[in-house]
This record gives C-alpha cells, sequence and structure tokens, in this order.
DNA sequence: TAATATTACCTTTTT
DNA sequence: GGTAATATTA
C-alpha cells in the first residue's frame, strides 16, 4: 500500500484510496498527474480485492488506452500473470461486445444486421450522404456535404444539441438520418458511432444476456470523462449501478469537443447524474512554471467555487517563477513567424531547449499549414519547432509553446450565421451586424475559452502570446484586432 | 455525355 | 487562395 501511494500527495492519495460504495468524479487540473491517479487506483482496486476482470476502464483514443495498459503493467502487484483489467476505448469495448456471440448467435445479428458489418470510413460516409440527399436538402438545412457529416454525427449522438435548427429542418433531419440509416443497413455497414448505438441498443432490448457476454463489473473507470456525448453516458449507465461505482476523471476547463457531439453537462452535474458522488480535486501542478499557472488561473476566476480549481506548483518554489508571458503584436503572419525563429534559436543557445521540442500552436489548420509551408520554403536545412492545432496538442506539453492566431474572430472563432464566413475586425463585423440583422456573430465562446485555457497550459517555461494586424484568412487579408484573450493577460 | 466554366464554400477531430 | 460541387456548353 506504502509502495501504491509513494510520490503522490494528499488530493491523488484520496482520490486514489476513496471508498467505492459511491461514485467519484476527480476534477483534475491540466498537468495534475491525471493518468497516475487512474493507474494507481486501478492497482489499488486490485490491492483492496477487486479482481483484475471486474475491472473495466474507457478511455477516448487508442492511445491513451495503451499507455495506461502500459503503465499498469509496470506497477508490479498488478503484473502477476492474472487476466488484465479490460482497459480500452468506449468503441472498442462495444465492438467486442457486437462482434462477441452468445446463445448461438451473433450481438449484430440481434440490432438486425445478416453479416458482420464493414466499418465505414470518412470518405464512405460522405459518398453514401452525397447520395441520399441533393442540393435542395443541402440549402434547406443550410450546409454542405462536409457540414452535412458533422450535423448527422451529432444528431445520432446528441440530438437535443441542436438548438439552432427550426423544427423544419429538424424534419428534414431526421428524413436524412433515416435514409442514411437505412442505406447502411441494407448495404451491412457501421460508422463509429453504430458500435455505440448499436450496443446501447443491445444493452436496452437484453441487459442479461449483456452482462452474461460483456461480464458484470465492479468498478468502471473513465478517462477524460468531460468529452462524453450522451449516448456514452447511456451506454455507461448499463454497467454503473449500486453494486458498481464509477470512477470518472476529467477536466470540464479542457472540454473543447463539443462539436463532435460531447456534452459537459454530467460533468458540470456529476452528483445528480451518479446520485451520492463525490467530487476530488487535483490542482497541484506538475508541469508549468508559476507565471503561467498564474495566467491560467486568470481565465477561469470567475467561475463558482464548487468547479474553480486553482493551479497551484507542486514543482517550483517561489524563488523560480520562471518567465511572464509574454504578448507581441506583428504586422502580418510572415514577421511573425521570422519573429519566431530568431527567438527560437535564442532560447536554445540560452538554456540548451532543443528548437525541435518547442511547439507552434494555432487555432486553425489553415494558418497553421501556412506556417509549416513558410519554414519548409525558407528554413529547409534548419531543425524547426512543430506546429499543431490547439486541439491536436491538448494532453501534450512543451518547454517553449508560441500561441497564435490571437485575433478576435479568428480566437475566440466567429462564424456568421448566413453561412459566410466572414470574420474581420470587431469593428467590421459590428457595422456588418447593424446592416442585416440576419447576420449575428456565432461563437461558442465557453469552448474557446477552454481552448485557449489548453493552449496556455501546454508551456511548461515560455509562453509567448501572438496576434497579427494583417493576415490572410480564408484567402483574403484581413485586418483584425487583438483577441479579448489577451485581455486576462 | 464529357469537358469546361462558374460558383460556393471554408473551425476544431477521434473512434 | 484553393477546392469541390454545380452549371453550362459542345
Amino acid at each position: 500500500m506504502n509502495q501504491l501511494l509513494s510520490g503522490l500527495n494528499d488530493e491523488q492519495k484520496k482520490a486514489v484510496t476513496i471508498s467505492r460504495d459511491h461514485h467519484t468524479l476527480v476534477l483534475a487540473g491540466a498537468g495534475c498527474g491525471k493518468t497516475t491517479v487512474l493507474t494507481r487506483r486501478i492497482a489499488y482496486l486490485v490491492g483492496d480485492g477487486v479482481s483484475q476482470e471486474k475491472i473495466l476502464a474507457l478511455t477516448f483514443t487508442r492511445k491513451a488506452a495503451q499507455e495506461m495498459l502500459l503503465r499498469i503493467k509496470l506497477l508490479e502487484q498488478i503484473d502477476s500473470g492474472f487476466a488484465l483489467p479490460v482497459i480500452t476505448t468506449f468503441h472498442g469495448f462495444a465492438l467486442k461486445l457486437l462482434a462477441s456471440e452468445s446463445g448461438g448467435k451473433s450481438n449484430f445479428e440481434r440490432i438486425g444486421f445478416r453479416n458482420r458489418p464493414r466499418l465505414l470510413d470518412h470518405e464512405n460516409r460522405l459518398e453514401i450522404l452525397a447520395q441520399i440527399t441533393d442540393k435542395r436538402i443541402r440549402t434547406a438545412l443550410d450546409v454542405d456535404l462536409i457540414r452535412l457529416d458533422g450535423l448527422v454525427s451529432q444528431y445520432v449522438v446528441f440530438p437535443g444539441r441542436l438548438v439552432s435548427l427550426s423544427p423544419e429542418q429538424k424534419m428534414i433531419l431526421q428524413q436524412v438520418v433515416d435514409k442514411y440509416q437505412y442505406e447502411k443497413m441494407k448495404k451491412s455497414l457501421w460508422d463509429f458511432s453504430d458500435l455505440l448505438s448499436g450496443a446501447v441498443k443491445l444493452c436496452e432490448d437484453d441487459p442479461g444476456m449483456v452482462h452474461k457476454t460483456a461480464g458484470v463489473f465492479e468498478s468502471v473507470l473513465v478517462d477524460e470523462f468531460q468529452d462524453t456525448n450522451p449516448l456514452q453516458i447511456r451506454f455507461l449507465n448499463h454497467f454503473v449501478d449500486n453494486n458498481c461505482a464509477l470512477f470518472a476523471v476529467g477536466d470540464d476547463d479542457q472540454a473543447i469537443y463539443g462539436f463532435r457531439g460531447a456534452d459537459i453537462g454530467p460533468t458540470i452535474n456529476f452528483t445528480s447524474y451518479f446520485k451520492g458522488a463525490e467530487i476530488v480535486k487535483l490542482q497541484t501542478n506538475y508541469r508549468s512554471k508559476p507565471f503561467i499557472l498564474d495566467m491560467a488561473n486568470r481565465i477561469f476566476r470567475n467561475k463558482s467555487d464548487v468547479y474553480r480549481k486553482v493551479l497551484v506548483s507542486g514543482k517550483y518554489g517561489k524563488n523560480d517563477r520562471g518567465v511572464k508571458p509574454r504578448v507581441c503584436q506583428f504586422t502580418d503572419q510572415d514577421i511573425m513567424a521570422a519573429w519566431i525563429m530568431l527567438q527560437a534559436e535564442k532560447i536554445y543557445k540560452k538554456n540548451r531547449i532543443n528548437i525541435a521540442d518547442m511547439a507552434v500552436l494555432f487555432r486553425l489548420n489553415q494558418t497553421c499549414d501556412w506556417m509549416a509551408d513558410w519554414i519548409r520554403k525558407k528554413f529547409p536545412q534548419k531543425t524547426c519547432p512543430q506546429f499543431l492545432t490547439i486541439h491536436k496538442s491538448k494532453g501534450l506539453e512543451y518547454p517553449v509553446v508560441f500561441l497564435c492566431d490571437l485575433e478576435e474572430g479568428v480566437f475566440p472563432n466567429y462564424r456568421i450565421s448566413s453561412g459566410r464566413n466572414n470574420i474581420g475586425s470587431v469593428w467590421d463585423l459590428i457595422k456588418e451586424w447593424y446592416n442585416s440583422k440576419k447576420n449575428p456573430i456565432e461563437c461558442d465562446w465557453e469552448e474557446e475559452k477552454r481552448l485557449f485555457y489548453v493552449g496556455v497550459t501546454r508551456a511548461i517555461e515560455y509562453l509567448y502570446l501572438f496576434s497579427c494586424k494583417n493576415k490572410m484568412v480564408y484567402g483574403r487579408r484581413r485586418r483584425f484586432d487583438r483577441s479579448r484573450f489577451l485581455r486576462i493577460v
């Protein structure tokens, strides 16, 4: 037991050893060691007498599942030749359930397929959607093919989210979805959310059979709980009950996947979704220098106490607060790119931090690609930093972070509801808004703020916050104001 | 029907 | 600015 808790701080110990008589939500701030808590919790459960095959741990990505499995195996008391806990992705677990058989009948037959379906990729989905819809339908829904795909996925996973659609549009979408489902069934195809909805259907139709096939669990652990969609919550509810406590780890401040159907509702209202639950916060950060944490803390300073986390460094003391985040505005992206290169070299010379370990983060793929191209052209033989979107950077950390795209309209990202993305300076936008009341600014302010938080908390030592007065977005050169997020600095 | 001109788009991503 | 869907022409 001592070994199991060694190196953990008090809040981590509390989380790892919390009673399994009730559900638990661990609200883990960025860089506070949530994977450690998850893996030690599994080890703790085993030590507490729960047999390993009665433990189910679910993640979103295969990478996360593999990482957890690896770390579990490293904990000696677990690697004893017995069955390992079930550690897999939500989709992987659902697929396992659908692919297995019981009573001489395979489970995919139970939900209406004759042969085991083939899994559709993104392109296949678009092909089917192109076949079953025409221009008229897409115009009525105010989308192109790619956005229709997004709409259909959201509808399947979280119909309640689509509040911006009119009743007529919802009817049209329902018809499209019906056709789409029919088409897949006919050709024996399924897509990723069919794995989830199929598994949920099995659970609802024949819970007894499901538990015989998948097993009865005594503990279910979920990683990145804030990213779950309502379908996944429904699925979970078939395994979690009075005899099986849920141990969820997540961070409501890092919920950035609303656009693909994730719902922070169950995280924010955890105790009403899971009765009798207890909430534990992890606020000791082992990643960033205090000056960076100060900034991260300012982003959510107005949240109510219950959910507000104040990150405190568990690694650096008062005399090692690091370098204050630096804000710069450039005339354009060329100058910014050149400046980044110079600054990266300066830091390398001073601190021996490899340039290849530094990151340049963007809100948009476009601007990220633009920057990567600039390097390819101007610095073909030099080492260069990594370029990625903030979404892709989640969960990662870098000694040096250059956070770009901080212009109002780009980040926070605006959409004009006429469908035309007409971002520009705030002044231009407001003028346009007054000229045609039909075009209000559409922006998920809270999600953009969380995305900003994710960007800031990637940095270990150096953080730069960049905006440009002019830049090319959507093929046009536009004038931009500084992002409102820079006022938080 | 196939080649060619024109128009209408354009956030983030994993399984 | 680049691309993909749609409209037009031979």
